[in-house]
DNA sequence: CCAGAAATGAAATTTTTCCTCCATTTGATA
DNA sequence: TATCAAATGGAGGAAAAATTTCATTTCTGG
């Protein structure tokens, strides 16, 4: 399906085969165009630049340069393609749904397993969106408004959730640190942990033994605690201050770790949203 | 997805209701408008007048019987329509907050970031699954499943997936190797590549410059190279032989990591199930 | 550092598109 | 069949869009 090199997609490939001789603002417009192929299709010519932040006389010219007579001739090649794409669409998405459906039998194809993996894991985030408490939400994001250091441990499977959080934090400007353990320096990262400081612990069964040492040591250190774990009563929970109970997809076996990091994205943005009011 | 009566199908419920009340051309428009919706959406008034085989002005009253200020309100509505169809996730975050939020700025709660956060990657999700080319997909698996030695590149924002990629790799018993640049060495990390190795980059714009270096440096070594990235003209989709362009969803500038993820464990249980097929 | 060429951006111009208006046709009813 | 209302078609004007033009800026090679 759509497989064989329609107009567009040979396009597409000339103005990547191009894409290093074009001038600076050429160069805007191939990436715009490459990127966005749907806003070619609807928007107007003042609206496209507006958008790429080009003159409206550069996507004439970037038209010219590939043969066309003008933007709009261009411009009729992908509402062409786009109009055959949606007829396929409907379609696409029924068969998706159907192989998604069928979740007995074993699932053959990587495309087949991209196609159940990205609807179950749709349905993680659902879940996560209905089954998180707002107002926890919303005392994680102030306990790490406050902290003065924020400690962030996950090692394994959350170790990628963990290293997220920490560069988002960063990026916010707060005093973020990952205890990563290297050169086996785990209690050494986190000795400096006290009362203001807030660790956020993030860890799936079977709970690494030092992810729940170093809570331990966070708690008796009076540091303030963010959970991200299954299970209620997992290791983690004893000590949270605010504990998410993610319940993530899973497929043969596989758990995804899709909505922990969705839910730590979420802390950050809101965190990065909310600073704001807060002032300085 | 889309089964929310939308101003579309409202309208073309009214239409087929309306239908035997017609007069004898009105009835050829309605006609033309519930066959071909993507029509109205795209063509002229003087273009789709001809096809339907009715003068211009006849649209414009068929516009005027059914409530609109002219025809091409109508279009509008048809325009949006198609467009939400084939949206991408940061359309979709816009139309989104557009129809939910009315106050453009609001502050919004950590929750209400988590509803949108979670749906616009679930969107995100459902348009990975579209729009990966299954031939790639197994590509890059059979690629991972022939390599002697797979090294992984992901750095900063990037790092996340890179690292969880690694994990799961070594976790079905694959020689995998996390670049992380520990104690700035990046290029002796990489410097065992050969010919039978595969190299998995993944980076976003603004594309880090060691990533760039050390693809380049793989693709002088020849070894086989994936490339998760954002953009047709990424700098890694030269050097790729196979190359997944994933749009991750995106609010207020953050830019999630949600599908290149999902992206990643697809790879690897789609390794896992496939190696046992493959015999020893 | 300079001259010529290429690229750029804003404004003017042309083209396209939509819509209004009115003369003509159609169809129903007495 | 005569009459009136409704429906129709096309021409012209207003609005919006695309394109061209040209002055200015930015490169490039000597």
């Amino acid at each position: 399906m759509a497989n064989n090199p329609t107009q567009v997609s040979i396009l597409q490939d000339e103005i990547r085969s191009r894409y290093d001789t074009l001038s600076k603002r050429l160069k805007q417009v191939a990436r715009y165009i490459l990127d966005n192929s749907n806003s070619v299709a609807f928007d107007t010519v003042a609206s496209i630049a507006r958008q790429a932040d080009v003159p409206p006389s550069t996507l004439i010219r970037f038209a010219n340069a590939f043969g066309f007579g003008g933007f709009n001739e261009m411009k009729q090649m992908f509402r062409q393609h786009l109009m055959e794409e949606t007829a396929n669409y409907t379609e696409r998405a029924r068969l998706f749904r159907q192989s998604a459906g069928e979740e007995s039998s074993a699932p053959e194809t990587p495309s087949e397993i991209l196609n159940m993996f990205t609807m179950v894991n749709g349905q993680a985030l659902q879940q996560l969106a209905m089954q998180v408490v707002p107002e926890e939400l919303e005392h994680a994001v102030a306990l790490l408004g406050e902290a003065e250091n924020i400690y962030v441990i996950g090692l394994r499977r959350s170790f990628s959730v963990a290293s997220y959080l920490t560069y988002a934090l960063r990026h916010l400007d707060r005093r973020a640190f990952l205890i990563d353990g290297l050169g086996g320096m785990f209690t050494e990262q986190l000795s400096m942990v006290g009362p203001k400081d807030v660790v956020v612990a993030v860890s799936f069964s079977p709970y690494s033994k030092e992810v729940v040492e170093l809570v331990e040591l966070g708690a008796q250190r009076k540091a303030r605690q963010i959970a991200i774990t299954d299970s209620q009563v997992s290791p983690l929970a004893a000590f949270s201050d605010v504990c998410f109970v993610v319940r993530e997809a899973q497929i043969d076996g596989f758990r995804s770790q899709v909505a922990s990091l969705c839910l730590a994205q979420t802390l950050a943005i809101s965190l990065a949203l909310g600073s704001s009011k807060e002032g300085q």
